[in-house]
RNA sequence: GGACAGGUGGCCGAGUGGUUAAAGGCAGCAGACUGUAAAUCUGCCCGUGCAAGCGUACGCUGGUUCGAAUCCAGCCCUGUCCA
């Protein structure tokens, strides 16, 4: 319920109802992952409201907020990029690198739990939470902390930035997923298959040597090792026969996107509804800069109306983003 | 509580009475070139409409004016310094 402090702006304040909801949806995609079973060796997920709703303040900053002083919080990065840039922090977020220590001391504790991971970003966080731990009940633990992925542009590549990719196909189907990594930079596919693939590194060895056009091989089997692991193996078949037929054979592949309607619709609507467009004057627009095919004839006129039969017809919104319309 | 500075489109950031749906940059989308890559060049980038236009938009609410992002008042929020 408390967020570690954005470079941005504040966190809007999530209601616990929602919060909780959202610790559901988490462990599903992690069960992709992790197995959260009984056996010794399985995960654990636990939720650190269990200790952090019953703290008492006064108790609270007695026994562990005089461990922390506010010359060295000022100095960590989140904090400071914010004061830097002049922009309001609350004492809510303040707060949040001393709560994410507290939960490390727990879970010492409870679990016995000994090493924190994360992106380089948790990096202060995770020390206070070391520090912590040895300070009060002086126990050795440890952190981990990995780069943030980036791409090659220099982007990152987090759910906030634009053309986030989703783990979840509420949010990003199959396909789509599988398109992501099949549009790789070149310079990353070496990287991403070691870093989302559990392909043999004898394997990713060879693939990595590939050049020129034979490094979408390399690509095509990111895309097919990627999406099985998160996706499921069914859904990565799918979606790369999908793409075989659609970009290899000028066909279309039933794993596309698709939109139903039962009447035969205008092409603005048909662009706007499959979400190739996000409104009518936008799809307009891509009419007149000749991006829009129907069953890979460009389509120029604004007004054409698109048949719907049994047959699906083929929507194109330039030479990548294909889909389906139905009846229905 | 006081003094000063500020709140502009997804983000950054110009703009101090009309020619401003608002410069420029980033991000994004498309076209050309390619390999479903990158780089580069070109176009687009609030909504609606074929269009003229209409609607909405520069923290909020009022006011001045023929006309306000721009001036005035009150309020809200943020920063810096002071108490």
């Amino acid at each position: 319920l408390i967020g570690d402090p954005k470079p941005g702006s504040e966190r809007s304040l999530l209601a616990s109802t929602d919060a909780e909801a959202n610790v559901h949806l988490i462990k599903g995609q992690l069960e992709h992952f992790l197995d959260f079973g009984s056996r010794p060796t399985d995960a654990v997920m636990v939720n650190n409201a269990d200790w952090l709703d019953t703290l008492s303040y006064i108790p609270f900053l007695r026994d562990v907020g005089r461990h922390f002083t506010i010359n060295r919080m000022l100095t960590f990065d989140s904090v400071k990029l914010r004061l830097d840039r002049e922009q309001p922090l609350t004492f809510l977020e303040f707060n949040y690198m001393i709560l994410q220590a507290y939960d490390f001391l727990e879970l010492s504790r409870r679990l016995g739990c000994k090493l924190q991971m994360g992106g380089s970003d948790q990096w202060g966080n995770i020390v206070n939470g070391i520090e912590l731990n040895r300070r009060i009940d002086g126990t050795e633990v440890f952190g981990v902390t990995t780069p943030l992925i980036t791409k090659s542009d220099g982007s990152k590549m987090g759910k906030s930035v634009n053309g986030a990719i989703w783990l979840h196909e509420d949010q990003l189907s199959h396909y789509e997923y599988w398109q992501f990594w099949r549009n790789t930079d070149d310079r990353d596919v070496g990287k991403f298959l070691r870093l989302f693939t559990d392909l043999p590194l004898s394997e990713i060895a060879r693939l990595e040597t590939l050049e020129g056009a034979a490094i979408n091989d390399a690509k095509i089997a990111l895309a097919n090792a990627a999406t099985s692991l998160c996706r499921g193996a069914q859904a990565a078949s799918t979606a790369a026969e999908t793409a075989r037929k659609t970009f290899e054979e000028g066909a279309s592949g039933d794993d596309l996107p698709t939109f139903a309607s039962l009447a035969p619709i205008t092409i603005i609507d048909a662009l706007v509804g499959i979400g190739f467009a996000s409104s009518k004057g936008e799809a307009k627009r891509k009419i007149a800069e000749g991006a829009v095919r129907i069953d890979d004839l460009i389509v120029t006129n604004p007004e054409y109306i698109v048949p719907i039969g049994v047959n699906p017809v083929k929507l194109s919104l330039g030479k990548k983003r294909h889909g389906l319309l139905v009846s229905g």
